[in-house]
DNA sequence: GCAGTATGTTTCCTTTGACAACATTGTTTC
DNA sequence: GAAACAATGTTGTCAAAGGAAACATACTGC
């Protein structure tokens, strides 16, 4: 009678493959995921994956939804008032989105290439949808101010936030030309408070 | 005496795979390149790229530098002066530079994960550079006519080279949330040209 | 306690990238 | 102009990967 040397159900497996697939994900970049080295990091044959996943796309579009419910809330506490004015606002907003996609780029290019995919799971268009409903948020309230100007906060949003996702991919490794990132972030965000002023 | 079936020399195999795999990426993206498909289709060994390409990473290495190559000649015909204000200007490049990557979306995408790489040889890097020089000039000439604000045309141009490309990052099949993409583009870069105005 | 289902395993197949040894063609040098 | 040599392509082979089918084991509801 042996003291269960591993047992037949790993109990949470699906779990565990999304978790360490994040850790490879992080350590050597999508290249380096297989889905036989989790299978094998995991202690279980190469062909469980399959029980929760239909193929190997299928598990890093799960991955990605994840990446998004964790943008998600990173974005959320950064959106949340604490009674700056506009432009402080949007720049922890921004700072904050940079510092997700330097802190996990691996993972946030796996976000966008996995919603870019024509056939892109719902799920997944959700969960993009959902971290990107906070700058809107940041720049209603900043028209209620009366320090942006009129005009739908998403489509004003639209503008900032690609500015800012932009600026991730020119740039190399955290900085453009020299410049770090977060130096340029506030620059470039300075620049479009000052156009989104009204005009009186 | 056969009328040659074959020569045992390609010829020019190294073009002939960089062709074949632009074609390969436009029709089915970069998972359905092959080094063993391009063979097959250029009726030769599944060895034989080997010869001109250390592994595959290098051929998609040369393709994206030959992408940003075709980027920099799309942008040259762009920025040409032709006598428009700032604003027309530097919303022609834009919307070339969105034509370029809604034509050759996956072609894009691999130009940007390539450069992205901590191992990306100098010549990508400078074939990338090469192609994002056409936006400073075209700021450095706005500054000349005085409808542009003072400063590091390079930096201020960054900024709205980044919008455009964050634009296409955050959208998706060539447009966001039902609004194609042309418009939003005119729509960022407008806001964009009245923010760079001198303050008098 | 028993039937049915969920979950994991074994075994096998095909494709792929990479490597080594060899064959053919083109080029240079004397 | 012929012999060495370099460049280019081929054959054969390997290990690793994703995927599929058939089977084994554990759990669940009745």
């Amino acid at each position: 009678m042996k003291a269960s040397p591993r047992p037949y159900h790993h109990g949470n497996l699906r779990e565990a493959l999304l978790e360490a697939a994040a850790r490879a994900l992080e350590t050597g970049g999508v290249g380096s995921l297989t889905l036989r080295e989790l299978s094998r990091e995991l202690g279980v044959s190469h062909t469980s994956p399959r029980r929760h996943f239909a193929d190997k796309q299928a598990l890093l579009d799960a991955l990605a939804v994840r990446g998004f419910e964790r943008l998600d809330a990173v974005m959320a506490r950064a959106a949340k008032d604490r009674g700056e004015d506009f432009n402080a606002r949007l720049t922890r907003l921004a700072r904050a989105y940079v510092g997700f996609a330097l802190k996990h780029p691996a993972w946030f290019g796996l976000m966008f290439e996995a919603k870019h995919r024509a056939d892109a799971p719902p799920v997944l268009l959700d969960a993009s949808d959902g971290a990107f409903a906070h700058p809107p948020a940041v720049f209603a309230q900043g028209q209620a101010a009366g320090e942006v100007v009129v005009g739908d906060p998403a489509r004003l949003s639209l503008g900032a936030m690609a500015a800012v996702h932009g600026l991730l991919s020119i740039s190399t490794n955290g900085q453009f030309k020299g410049i770090p990132l977060d130096r340029l972030v506030a620059e470039i965000i300075e620049r479009l408070v000052w156009g989104l002023r009204p005009r009186e």
